[in-house]
DNA sequence: CGCTTCGTACGATATCCATCGTAGTACGGC
DNA sequence: GCCGTACTACGATGGATATCGTACGAAGCG
């Protein structure tokens, strides 16, 4: 019911709000490529496509990336199409961990500045 | 040079401010041994010893996971007499990462709280 | 000097995990 | 129906890592 059945048909695992572990959260956080994903996420606020993000990894490492953040609960995907959306929880974060997730996106930013970009 | 040679005699190695990293900040957070003793460490805002923490593993395992947080740029460690002595790197941490410890901290006690303690 | 307490080092182990390649499925357009 | 695009499933693999036990080192106390 989280999400409507209108379009796709496929369904995705999320986990609840009250599921949602700090630990999953950190821990999926704590990898690079899953860092920047949410980073890219978090500036076009709309959903993205997974084929929209080039990552320096092939594109079954990127899958596993994207289910391990979804089944952390730090986003919620869908299909549209053949292709697979892309949208942070930020109501659900915030919700759980007020202020965690724009710190967190604050603190990525400072220190992609602070080194070579 | 950060630890002044005084007392002590083994030393410990620690990263400079500018070489901690956030992705190693939140993967060392991401354990639940680890993230318990943060916790204990902010509330208790002195240096604690090792052994005056109660924790679900052996001391082998101890020394491993105060190792993790000390090599992430988390806590500071250092030798007095036989006990070794554990503090929050308060200030590089908020340097670096404005707001971000706070967070977490008040994220960890607010799921500590939802959750069973 | 012996004993105790605190912590380390080292090896073993089992698990997790990031990565890849290949083969396959779902959907939309022609 | 057929093809291409988007993503997945599965298996393999190599590298972390969480855990333990045992043996050791360092500091203080009697």
């Amino acid at each position: 019911m989280t999400t409507a059945p209108a379009a796709g048909s496929r369904d995705l695992p999320h986990p609840a709000r009250d599921e949602i572990r700090l630990e999953a959260v950190l821990h999926a956080l704590s990898d690079p490529v899953r860092l920047r994903i949410v980073q890219e996420l978090a500036a076009d606020r709309d959903e993205l496509a997974c084929s929209q993000f080039e990552l320096p990894v092939t594109k079954s490492t990127t899958t596993h990336h994207f289910r391990v953040l979804r089944e952390s609960g730090v986003i919620r995907q869908c299909y549209r199409g053949t292709a697979k959306m892309n949208g942070l929880r930020r109501e659900d974060l915030d919700a759980l961990f007020p202020g965690l997730l724009d710190c967190l996106l604050a603190a990525a930013g400072r220190q992609a500045a602070r080194l070579g970009d």
